[in-house]
DNA sequence: CGCGGCTTTGATGTTCATCAAGTAAAGTGG
DNA sequence: CCACTTTACTTGATGAACATCAAAGCCGCG
């Protein structure tokens, strides 16, 4: 069960410039009344597939995925959402419930904010509303892109799109630790759990990275991104 | 080359209120200034990757592709839109250039909006805001919903879901003209022309389908529906 | 008429999922 | 703390699904 946080005030959130530049000192204080921070360990739900959407969530830090599980019951991961990725956006303004569920898969801190009073600010501020349109269409495209792009490649481009996806895009660094377990990883992916372990000990063999459990260290860079772009 | 015509007005026009039912007369006097509405044959190119975005587009009747060309020359199919799918919202927000391009599949009348303009009025317009960003955000549930069962779907999956889509969404008919080649299929379901070729072929032999060229009777949906979510 | 593009079918090989089996790691209860 | 269960990880063998290659028929078009 998260912690949850209410003492913070946006006006002052290092955050805010994020998301809410285009908001003034007044609007600021408005949100403050209509918005709970909450501190989730790693691997804990945030929101259940089928769940009614009563708040905007913002994370803040973190790690997050978005899924939904199969009829043959395995999970499908839409998404892997850190700060700044609108994922909260994702179908708030269309449905009424959620499409998909949320777990952390890091600590996280997430802030939850009223969409009935995040909607009366889009309504009463055109050069925000602008703004969240900008914001989601960039969230969006992002998610396009990677998913198309999933379709289209073999299991060894697969793989060398999420390590460098990590790398470059969460961790900044060449090495760092998985967050995802292996069953995981074969959910976003779209592939076996048995393939991914392969083919991450096939790189291992070929010198591409080194591994430990869930430690992983990119050694030849340049070559995952040649097989990634390849596949 | 499209035909252009101007002399339409949006207070009259019979799709004002799929988009624009939130503007009232003033705001639509105000939006003619800024229209142009063009006639394009079947095939015809409406915008290349890469072009400069200028105009928000919405289809008022007819049926586009939006697609990518790969490295390898093969053509991606993002998305077959038809009227109200608000398609031309896509990047229009996040970006200043198309990702993708667009041709006709079918003889179509695209509405071109000026984006300054558009945006004006969004500006301008709270509730109309609202409403765009309920459009996008429908827009952009189906996209995914589509993309993410395609990955996770056999070929005989696909077709099935090909031949449901042009049947439920676009035609509602059981017979109808697929208004795609086999190669360009192949491009939107991520799968080779001769399988194509092949599985459509095996669902005529077992009398799934009835097929002449590119004339297409659906004999057995229940099955074929099946074969969809099965797969 | 002949060329090029689309379609169709068959043969072949690669890629990948499934099955099976074994090891390691991580809870769980006495 | 140790047996016990469960869950994650790993590797190999097999077969099914699918892409690729090749060849031939069809049709529109210059």
């Amino acid at each position: 069960m998260p912690e949850v946080i209410q003492k913070t005030n946006c006006t002052n959130c290092l955050f805010k410039s994020l998301v809410f530049n285009k908001l003034n000192d007044s609007e600021l204080d408005f949100l403050d009344q209509f918005k709970i921070e909450k501190i989730y360990q790693k691997g804990e739900i945030v929101v259940n597939e089928g769940d009614t959407i009563n708040d905007f969530l913002y994370i803040k830090t973190g790690l997050v995925k978005l899924f939904k599980t199969g009829l043959d019951g395995k999970d499908h991961i839409l998404s892997v959402a850190k700060p700044q990725d609108f994922i909260g956006f994702l179908s708030m303004f269309s449905n009424t419930n959620y499409q998909y569920s949320i777990a952390t898969i890091e600590n996280s801190t997430l802030c939850f904010i009223n969409v009935p009073a995040l909607k009366k600010l889009i309504e009463n501020n055109g050069v925000f509303a602008l703004d969240i349109l900008d914001k989601m269409s960039l969230a969006v495209d992002g998610i396009l892109d990677t998913r198309i792009s999933l379709c289209s490649r073999n299991l060894r481009g697969r793989i060398a799109l999420l390590l460098l996806y990590f790398s470059d895009e969460v961790y900044h660094k060449d090495e760092y630790i998985l967050p995802l377990a292996r069953k995981e990883i074969a959910g976003l992916i779209e592939m076996t759990t048995e393939n991914v372990i392969r083919i991450l000990s096939e790189f291992r063999h070929d010198g591409l990275i080194e591994m430990d459990g869930s430690e992983i260290s990119l050694l030849n860079k340049k070559l995952i991104e040649a097989i990634s772009t390849a596949g």
